[in-house]
DNA sequence: GTCCGATGCAGACTATAGTCCGTAGATCAA
DNA sequence: TTGATCTACGGACTATAGTCTGCATCGGAC
């Protein structure tokens, strides 16, 4: 794990592409989870990591399947 | 999320029965993962809220893939 | 009885998830 | 041009993920 900056790189794309199919704002996603506006700026961008509690309870924020965010993930996701 | 004790409670008898179905001791499974053995003791007991890195590492580690936890997790999950 | 591998658990610690300010630049409408 | 909305980004902060050490307990082997 030595570069936090890639190995989250398919999440954040996901997220921004269902947040505006949904046609909501960073702040209207923020607001409708429960989280800051500029952390899910900093989760599009990839530059954090969230736990599975905060994917789940985006992606029923987005009415998608928690799975789906993973599932991603782990498409791309390097062990080493 | 008022109580950390119930919400995460699912994905601990998860990792536990896939853990004992490997034959694994709760440190031949951290030491596979590269994490520390209290820690999943921690996870097993649903003390502690994964991040997404993690649970990707520990599924690896178990053959088992990623959305399978995070199903169980949003099953049980409650919001609010 | 003792020994041993496995687990629970506590405390103190480090790393990072997530918050809350504020500012700046881009875009678009009036 | 001005104003409004959206997003990137910084800094300082709080909450919690994850480590490390050590000790207690439980079973099973002997």
């Amino acid at each position: 794990m030595s570069n936090p900056e890639l190995y989250t790189l398919s999440l954040g794309p996901v997220l921004r592409a269902q947040r505006n199919q949904k046609g909501w704002s960073q702040e209207e996603l923020a607001h409708r989870v429960g989280l800051d506006r500029t952390y899910i700026s900093l989760l599009e961008r990839g530059l954090r990591q969230p736990t599975l509690g905060t994917i789940v309870k985006i992606s029923a924020a987005l009415e998608m399947p928690p799975e789906d965010f993973v599932a991603e993930l782990g498409r791309s996701y390097k062990v080493d």
